[in-house]
DNA sequence: CTTGGAATGTCAACAACACTGACGTAAATT
DNA sequence: AATTTACGTCAGTGTTGTTGACATTCCAAG
């Protein structure tokens, strides 16, 4: 196999095993990524979904079902499921649409903003340490190869309302 | 919003956006990540389970059931759910050990082999298309985030072997 | 004004994959 | 001989996902 980089100045030496060492990183990786607020969430008795959830009704307060049923990639039965507990708990409040009616556009309540800060401090932590860890010049990288990693749909809903 | 990207040698000043972007950086992208297999198990009638016990029986020819629990990070009932039906479909075969003959030293048949490369195939494809489109310095980048964000014990997993 | 489709909710059934707990067996170790 | 280790298995449970079918409400277009 190639032991000598091609030339030109994008001298990417890939060799199946460097890539196999990438694809063991990813899933290490997010096993790490996922730990902490796993640990938050088991005590008070919620599963990830509900994370992912309670995330992105956060990071875009009032946005519809339909939307949410788009970034997450589930079908809507999953989605109601989680988001009937959230309601029955307080966590998430939706409120009928100004101008449709038929959407319910859904916010955190501050029981449910609570919870999204626990679960986000957690997760914020272990991200500050591993940036801190990498170095500024490996955080550019990393975000940009899990960038270009990403299903361009995908692309589009991470790069929408812009950010860094 | 950003008001200096990150890039260059600056320090790292973590804003909560920025590492919130990383946050959702690892979602989206781990969802790309696994969507190729996750097609091709589909087809078979796999499922990612699968497709991790598989991976790491070909990293690790020979290697024990109680290994490979202790890099899964699952329990052996959930496990041998896995690894019965890739025994009765002929994907792996299990001997016994030369110096302990409790341990059953698992590996894959020609069979097993095949479904490996197809799933490693299209995920290294992957792989291979993100890190030409982001370059060395930030695969370098990526990958040392990643390892910073490992649990420890998983990072001596990761780094066991070695490789790169 | 009617009709079609979009946005949403809900019931039921099912499957993958994880868990706990308990029990069993063979082989190694003490 | 007793204990521990490695492994398997039976049974039950929970979360999160899936299909399929059906109802409601409401916007929008003919």
């Amino acid at each position: 196999m190639a032991e000598t980089p091609p030339s030109g100045e994008s001298l990417l030496y890939l060799t199946d095993e460097q890539l196999r060492k990438g694809i063991e990183a990813m899933f290490f990786a997010y096993r790490g990524f996922t730990a902490d607020p796993d640990r938050i969430l088991e005590e008070r008795d919620y599963g990830r979904a509900h994370h992912r959830a309670v995330h992105f009704i956060h990071r875009t307060p009032g946005l519809t079902v339909s939307s949410l049923l788009a970034i997450l990639g589930v079908t809507k039965q999953s989605l109601n499921r989680v988001l009937r507990t959230l309601f029955d708990d307080g966590l998430v409040e939706a409120r009928v649409g100004k101008t449709d009616k038929r959407e319910r556009r859904l916010h955190l309540t501050d029981k449910g903003a609570e919870l999204e800060r626990a679960l986000s401090d957690a997760q914020r932590a272990r991200m500050r340490a591993a940036y801190r860890a990498a170095g500024p010049q490996a955080v550019q990288g990393f975000r940009t190869v899990l960038e270009a990693m990403m299903d361009p749909e995908m692309r589009r809903q991470y790069l929408r309302e812009d950010g860094s």
